[in-house]
DNA sequence: ACCGGAGCCTGTTAGC
DNA sequence: TGCTAACAGGCTCCGG
C-alpha cells in the first residue's frame, strides 16, 4: 500500500523520465479511474500537453502540465506507475495509459481499482483538505503539539487522518507508534510533552527510513521498475502478529482499531 | 469533534 | 486438494 515513502520513491524515479515529454494520446480502459472531469473532457484537455514537473503532496502524485493544467494521481491500495517503451508488454491490470512523444508510455496499473486520476486547473481543489507534510522543516514539535491539543482521540486513527497530518498510512502509523513507545489506543489528550516529542520523532524517523529504503514491499507495492523496496526488512511490528518483539521478549499483538488492523508490542508500548 | 459502518475492488488467505 | 467466504486497505459519505 503506497504511503508517503512509497509515493516519494515513485516520484523520484519517474520525474526525470517524464519532465519535458508530451502526451500525444491517452487510453482510458477503465473510465472510473478518472475522477474529474468526465473521461471525454479529460482526454481532450490533456492531449498535447507537456509534463513540466512531478512532485508529491501527501500520498498524491502531482504533475504540473503546460496550459495551466495539473494532472493528479492517487495510487490508493494497489496503484503502480511506470514509464516504459510502447512495445513493452502491458500488464492485464493496466487501465489508464498516457502515450508520450518518445515511443514511451506512462502506465497506471491498479489491480483493485481504488486509485483515482484528476485533471484540474487548480491543484488545491483536490489537495486543500490535507494537513501538513510531516517531513517539512515547518513541521516542528510545537506544530505537532498544536495539532494534538484540544483533541481527544486514539493515536492510531489520529495519525491516519490525512486532514491532521498528510501521508501516513497503516504501516507507518504502527511503526511510528512502536518507535515512540506509545500504544495505538492511547488518547491524544493523555500524552505528556515528552511523549509528544517522541511521537514526532517516531513519525519522522520511520518515514525517512522508508524513503531511504525506497518503500515497503509488503502487500503489492513495488518500485516503478518492478523491483521490491527494502523497508519491509526494517519493520518492527506491522504484520508481525505472534512473532517476538526485537526489543523485548513480548509477542506482537494485533487488534482492530478504527476499522484498521493494528500491530503493537505490549511490552514496549505504553 | 469523534466514531462506526457501508461502499468501492479483486487477489490472497483462512476455514471447511 | 479444492472449494467458498472472509479479509485487506485508503478514502468518502452518511448517520449518530
Amino acid at each position: 500500500m503506497p504511503e508517503l515513502p512509497e509515493v516519494e520513491t515513485v516520484v523520484r524515479v519517474i520525474r526525470p523520465q517524464l519532465v519535458g515529454k508530451r502526451i500525444i494520446a491517452t487510453r482510458l480502459q477503465w473510465a472510473r479511474h478518472i475522477d474529474r472531469p468526465d473521461p471525454l473532457e479529460f482526454q481532450s484537455r490533456i492531449t498535447g500537453l507537456t509534463f513540466l514537473d512531478v512532485y508529491r503532496r501527501a500520498k498524491f502524485l502531482v504533475f504540473p502540465l503546460d496550459q495551466g493544467e495539473t494532472l493528479i494521481i492517487h495510487l490508493r491500495m494497489s496503484g503502480h506507475l511506470t514509464v516504459v517503451d510502447r512495445a513493452f508488454p502491458q500488464d492485464k491490470h493496466t487501465h489508464t495509459v498516457f502515450e508520450l512523444n518518445t515511443k514511451q508510455e506512462l502506465r497506471f496499473r491498479d489491480t483493485r481499482k481504488f486509485g483515482r486520476v484528476y485533471l484540474v486547473k487548480d491543484p488545491q481543489e483536490v489537495l486543500e483538505n490535507l494537513g501538513p507534510e510531516p517531513l517539512d522543516l515547518s513541521f516542528t514539535v510545537e506544530v505537532f503539539q498544536q495539532l494534538i491539543s484540544g483533541r481527544k482521540r486514539a493515536l492510531k486513527p489520529f495519525l491516519l487522518d490525512q486532514s491532521v497530518i498528510a501521508g501516513i498510512g497503516n504501516i507507518y502509523a504502527d511503526e511510528a507508534l512502536f518507535h515512540a513507545g506509545l500504544l495505538p489506543t492511547r488518547r491524544t489528550d493523555t500524552l505528556a510533552p515528552g511523549e509528544v516529542a517522541a511521537l514526532h520523532r517516531g513519525i519522522q524517523d520511520v518515514l525517512l527510513l522508508g524513503i531511504a529504503r525506497e518503500g515497503a514491499s509488503i502487500s503489492t507495492y513495488v518500485k516503478p521498475d518492478g523491483e521490491m523496496g527494502e523497508m519491509q526488512n526494517e519493520v518492527k511490528v506491522f504484520r508481525r502478529t505472534g512473532e517476538n518483539c526485537y526489543r523485548c521478549d513480548h509477542t506482537i499483538e494485533r487488534i482492530n482499531l478504527g476499522g484498521r488492523s493494528t500491530h503493537y508490542c505490549p511490552g514496549c508500548q505504553k
